[in-house]
DNA sequence: CCGAATCGTTGACCTGCATCAAGACCGACG
DNA sequence: CGTCGGTCTTGATGCAGGTCAACGATTCGG
């Protein structure tokens, strides 16, 4: 439980040489977008700072804002009032914030460690929304993309077994690592056993006990305590339970 | 195994009086639009009808088309290599099929039972986006409800008991049959026991005893195979784990 | 560089749901 | 209106992963 505070630092910025300079442009819903378009999104966007532990939306607050993640890692996770928690996504530079909302956020999302964001209001981001026809295109190629990968985790949710889930887990991070530019073997874990357990379903106890299995059968190589190598992908992908397919060749 | 046909009888229509008299068109992203667009998605539609048991789409197919229901229910699964099933979602009138796919469909779409549909094929319906900003809104809107219902989803998978994944699952119908129209308190399953289980997580044998505890303690009654009524909701709502929220007041 | 707090690992045991098995029911078709 | 195949229910048993407990590893503030 760390302190419930809304995150630290508010800056607002008026120029577009903020986004000029964005590193998690090319990444994001912005990277469509033209000088002209970038400078009007700019104009309503308010630049934020967040620590390791800042509390971005709490579910059950009413919806304002809407965020686009520029550096850090964010945690998506929703309660049940017994205190059980679903970790539903963790958002990286680049990732949208705030698309699946009615009136009130049905979801809380913490960062995991420092981090900056661009934030709208929700009024604003709709108006702009109309007014840019290529960024809300961009946002439904997003939106599209984030449903394909729930279906995912919907299937390791309700079918997949432990060591499947770690597996898949690991997986898609190694995919994540490439496509962030990585080789996809060194894979850093910025989250926690138990962040990783109430992401997949599990227990901290039965996350650690199947990391403990894969090290000692070789697959991955535990370098610290939060970062890893997967020595065998192809067993790896194996026992995630999509050997064939190989959506991420991962080799 | 149902027969693994396509579906069976596609007729196209070239005038807009389909749309106009189409009873799923308040439910559905083309109720936004107005007489003209409303009769150029049309030129792009097959209007087609399926049988139970037809298959849409199936998994790892090319996607060529986007759909578009427009009467019956539809389930969307995805499976593991060693038939390991997880349902994704029921479709109803008015439902979009076909937005969470890259070149492939990840999931299989078959016919509860008889209906029809607007198909679509995929690169004309990207070219009316482009030209009917207010449908890709429509669309946007939608995505995000259903990005919402998969982190409920999620949730429901990864943390609930199947006691709870079952009184959740029935709140929620109670839900769309409102929505839908009806009192909430009938309910209509048009899905087998095993399609229930495949849904949340569960085996054919889990359900059916959750639902014997249900009707024993008086929650609902069994009107039929495949329909019920919910005797006392607030007992469902307190057992589905969301009491406090209630978001669908359903009493 | 030390000590406290948190995080991670491992072991022993337990339980909720899966699995296996056997009937009951139901609906479609002669 | 009987019977046959699939669906549903119920019971007995097993096991994957949860729970509880103890201890080692890491981090961080001072």
């Amino acid at each position: 439980m760390t302190a419930l505070t809304t995150a630290a630092s508010c800056v607002r910025v008026g120029s577009a040489d903020v986004c000029a300079g964005c590193s998690a442009r090319r990444l994001s819903v912005c990277g469509v977008l033209e000088e002209e378009g970038l400078r009007r999104l700019n104009e309503a966007a308010d630049h934020m700072t967040f620590a390791a532990g800042d509390v971005l939306v709490r579910e059950g607050d009413p919806a304002t804002h809407l965020f686009n993640i520029t550096a850090g890692d964010v945690r998506v996770h929703k309660l049940l009032s017994d205190g059980r928690r679903q970790i539903v996504g963790f958002l990286s530079p680049g990732d949208f914030l705030g698309l699946a909302t009615g009136d009130r956020y049905a979801f809380s999302a913490e960062a995991l460690r420092t981090g900056s964001a661009c934030r709208f209001r929700k009024a604003d981001y709709r108006r702009i929304l109309g007014e840019m026809p290529e960024l809300e295109h961009a946002l439904l190629d997003r939106a599209a993309h984030e449903l394909k990968a729930a279906h995912d985790q919907m299937l390791l949710l309700g079918r997949k077994t432990a060591m499947e889930r770690l597996a898949s887990f690991l997986v898609n991070l190694s995919g994540q690592a490439r496509r962030a530019g990585g080789d996809g073997r060194m894979l850093a874990l910025p989250m926690t056993r138990a962040e990783i357990a109430d992401y997949l379903g599990l227990t901290t106890e039965t996350v650690s006990r199947n990391t403990t299995r894969l090290k000692t059968r070789g697959v991955i190589r535990l370098l610290s305590m939060h970062s890893l190598s997967i020595e065998r992908p192809r067993e790896l992908l194996q026992l995630a339970g999509l050997d064939a397919e190989a959506e991420d060749d991962l080799v």
